[in-house]
DNA sequence: ATAAACTTTCATTTTTTTTTGAAACTTTAA
DNA sequence: TTAAAGTTTCAAAAAAAAATGAAAGTTTAT
């Protein structure tokens, strides 16, 4: 396999990787392209290499810089401007956890004490509901909090936890 | 707020979040409602309560057992086949996460495998290319282990997981 | 063996999500 | 200023994903 073709393959992968996680193809590419590319990398070279159109560029390079895991650049003398991406992986990966917490998860929390909550001195079936809905909402706190307390050590962390882990 | 009020909002939320993370709306609305049923519950009810049609309900609810997440279970007497979900919160991410690393991150990995060992003797670019492909994965081999080990604990992995962090 | 009761399948339709592209907007240089 | 070079927005189109429903398939009881 030859360099063109290899990045090609990964782009394509970590597009339909992407979809499977609830995340935009194209977004997902755009970052597999920016995450292997050694320089800074215009929109319009963006929508050559992925044959995309400058809406749909400019719009998930939006969403990219959103997430907080793409920058733009300025170079001197240049009136355009590129985009990089986030290339440690431990700090990538705060970023998405953090991110997708806050939008995703802590909303779920909300609702679940909402629903948790209802008084239920009736029948089984309420009983179970608040007994499970509660069990959930422990569950999902309890995971959203060691994900963050993980994510706190920063540096290095998922290497830190093999450790704690393994021993 | 009173119980069928709740239920329905923990239905819909758990049905958006689904979406967020790449499962379709019905297969989370249906995994929910088996979920704080107390019962076992017949495709017709599941039909009746989502608002959905047979078919769909016949293939989300294969889907789900595909996953390993909700069991058909037989009543005595009944032709109809019930369905009941996974309640335990433990084994169930288990299942969700051993799911996940077989479908999307092994094959994630394979592929990551292969671009990141092309020849590369030559540019700044192709050798940035190796570099960060392999860096990730060594990255996504890692994470994907320590999530094997952690849920290997089986039993309240959750809980002695956040003792082993926390000390 | 038959038919009633129920489930599955899959071509078609519907819905949802994503993408396009052109107009509006912004920035920079002359 | 002004116009060139670039970026963003968003209504409309296209593509992708999900849902329908009726026919085919199963199972069970008689």
């Amino acid at each position: 396999m030859e360099f063109k073709e290899a990045k090609n393959k990964f782009v394509q992968t970590w597009g339909a990787l992407g979809s499977q996680w609830g995340i935009n193809k194209t977004m997902a590419q755009i970052h597999a392209l920016l995450m292997v590319s050694h320089e800074a990398v215009s929109m319009e070279d963006i929508m050559e290499e992925l044959q995309i159109s400058r809406g749909n560029a400019s719009m998930n390079l939006r969403a990219l810089m959103d997430w907080g895991i793409v920058y733009k650049e300025y170079k001197a003398g240049e009136r355009r401007e590129f985009f990089t991406a986030e290339k440690d992986l431990d700090e990538l990966a705060v970023k998405i956890s953090r991110e997708r917490s806050k939008r995703e998860i802590k909303p779920a929390l909300k609702v679940l004490k909402e629903v948790s909550s209802i008084q239920s001195d009736n029948t089984e079936a309420e009983k179970h509901f608040v007994d499970q809905t509660t069990k959930l909402y422990d569950f999902v706190l309890k995971a959203d909090n060691v994900l963050d307390k993980i994510t706190e050590y920063k540096d290095n962390w998922l290497a830190k936890l093999v450790v704690k882990i393994m021993k």
